[in-house]
DNA sequence: CCGCGCCTGTCACTTTGTTGTAATGTTTTG
DNA sequence: CAAAACATTACAACAAAGTGACAGGCGCGG
C-alpha cells in the first residue's frame, strides 16, 4: 500500500511537531500548514489524502476553512478530521455540519489520533463518494464517471466530465472562467481563460443531441451559469 | 461581484497615494480622508465595505477613531484594518481590542496589504448565499445575475444589469451622473455624462413591458433616483 | 519502438452583442 | 420665447463569444 498523505494545518508549532511525530511512526506522509493560505498553497503544490485541521487558526478560523474546503470543486473530495481544544458537545455537533468527517478532542492519544485517522481513510477509500446528480433526466454519476441524458450514455471527455460536474453542483450562478479555471482545472495551472469556450462549446456539442446544451447558459460580460431556466 | 469600496483614512498623502495605487490595481473602489473628522463626512456620503485606518492620526488618533466606529451603530458592521508602524506585540493586541479586524504593519508589500483586504472581506462577506433584491415584484438575483419582474424574465445588457443593482442597493437617494459614472462603470474611467442618459434610457425601456420603469426617477438638474415611491 | 487515436490548449477567423457618442427631438424653466 | 436639461434614435467602433482547425502530448496496442 502507497503511503498515504496527511496535510496538517495548525498553527502551534508543538503540537504540529507532536501530530507529525505520531502520523509518521505510523507510515503517513506528513506536510504542514500554519495556516489557510499555507494550506491552500500545500495543497496546490501536492493533494493530501486527509486534511487534519485545527479549529482555531488565525486569520481563518478552521471552521471557516473547513466549509471552504467542501465549497472547492477540487478539495471536497478531500477528508478532513478536526482537531480541536473544546470540548462542548455544540462544538461537535457544528464541526460535523460543516463538512468535517471526524473530529477529535484535545489532548488525545497517538494511538487514537492515528486510528482515527485510519478509520476515516478506510471510509474513503472504496472509489470515493458516489454522487449522482440529476437534473431533468440528465444524470452524472460521479463515482462511475458516466453521464446519461435519459437512459442514453453521454461520451465526455475528462474535461468536460469535470466541468460538467462543477456546473451541476454549483447551478444558477455565474462563473467567470477565472473561476472555472480554478475550480475545474486547479488553482496553480496557467491556461488562457479563452480555453474555458472551447471547452464550453465541447461540452455543448455532446449535449446537443439531447437538448441539454440549454442548460449551458452564456453571461456576456461575465461568463457561463448552469440552469434548467430559459436564458 | 461588485467592485468593493474601501476608505482610506490617512493623513500622509505619499502613503494614501500608496494605498490608493495598490487598491485600485486590485479593482477596487477607493476613496479617501485625512483624519476623522473627513472620515465620518465621506461615510456619510458613501458607506465604505472597509476602513483601512492609519494607528497615527492629526487630532483624534486612528486609535480613538477606531472605537468611536465600534460604538456607533451605523458604522460597527465595517471591518477596519489598521495601518501601523509599530511592531509590538502589545500595540497588535490593543489594536485588536479596540475593534479593528486585522492590522499590518509598514513597511508592507501591495501584494500583503491586497492579501489581508481581501482576507478581512471574505471573512465579513456570509459565504454561498444568494444577494438577492426585491422590490415589489422586481427581483435581481447577484448571483445568478438574473432580473426578473414577476415570473418574467427581464433581459439586460451588462451596464443595464449594473446600473440596476446599483439603483436597487441604493434606492430612495439621487446620484448625479457624476457619482453614477463613479460607481456603475468604475472611477477612472471617462466617458461623456450624456452616455449615463443613454444607459438610463436602455434600462427603462427594458422595464418599461412591466410597468417598473416608473421606479427610475429623474430629478431635473440633479441626476436620478431608484424609488417605488410616486415621482 | 512505432504508429494510432484521443485529448488538450491555442490560434485565427467569424459572428453576435454591446457601448459610447453625436445628432435630433421634446420638455421644463426663467 | 429662448435656453437649459433631458429623452430618444441611429450608428459605427469595439469587445466578447462562437467556431473550426491544428499541433503537441499521452497512453496503448501492435
Amino acid at each position: 500500500m502507497q503511503q498515504k498523505h496527511i496535510l496538517v494545518v495548525e498553527d502551534e508549532l508543538a503540537i504540529r511537531d507532536m501530530l507529525r511525530f505520531s502520523l509518521e511512526r505510523a507510515d503517513f506522509r506528513v506536510s504542514e500548514a500554519e495556516d489557510a493560505q499555507q494550506a491552500r498553497l500545500a495543497i496546490a503544490d501536492d493533494r493530501p489524502d486527509l486534511i487534519l485541521l485545527d479549529w482555531m487558526l488565525p486569520g481563518a478560523s478552521g471552521a471557516e476553512y473547513a466549509r471552504e474546503l467542501r465549497r472547492d470543486e477540487l478539495t471536497t473530495g478531500i477528508p478532513v478530521i478536526m482537531v480541536t481544544a473544546r470540548v462542548e458537545e455544540e462544538d461537535r455537533v457544528r464541526g460535523l455540519n460543516l463538512g468535517a468527517d471526524d473530529y477529535i478532542t484535545k489532548p488525545f492519544s497517538s494511538a487514537e489520533l492515528v486510528a482515527r485517522v485510519r478509520a476515516v481513510l478506510r471510509r474513503y477509500q472504496p472509489g470515493g463518494e458516489s454522487e449522482t446528480i440529476e437534473m431533468e433526466g440528465l444524470t452524472l454519476d460521479a463515482a462511475s464517471q458516466r453521464v446519461s441524458a435519459g437512459e442514453k450514455p453521454v461520451k465526455l471527455g475528462p474535461t468536460e466530465f469535470r466541468l460538467l460536474r462543477f456546473f451541476m453542483s454549483n447551478p444558477e450562478r455565474v462563473y467567470s472562467r477565472e473561476q472555472m479555471l480554478d475550480r475545474v482545472w486547479g488553482q496553480n495551472v496557467y491556461v488562457e481563460e479563452r480555453t474555458v469556450d472551447v471547452h464550453i462549446r465541447r461540452l455543448r456539442k455532446a449535449l446537443a443531441p439531447h437538448g441539454f446544451d440549454a442548460f449551458i447558459q452564456t453571461v456576456r460580460g461575465s461568463g457561463y451559469r448552469f440552469s434548467n431556466k430559459p436564458g
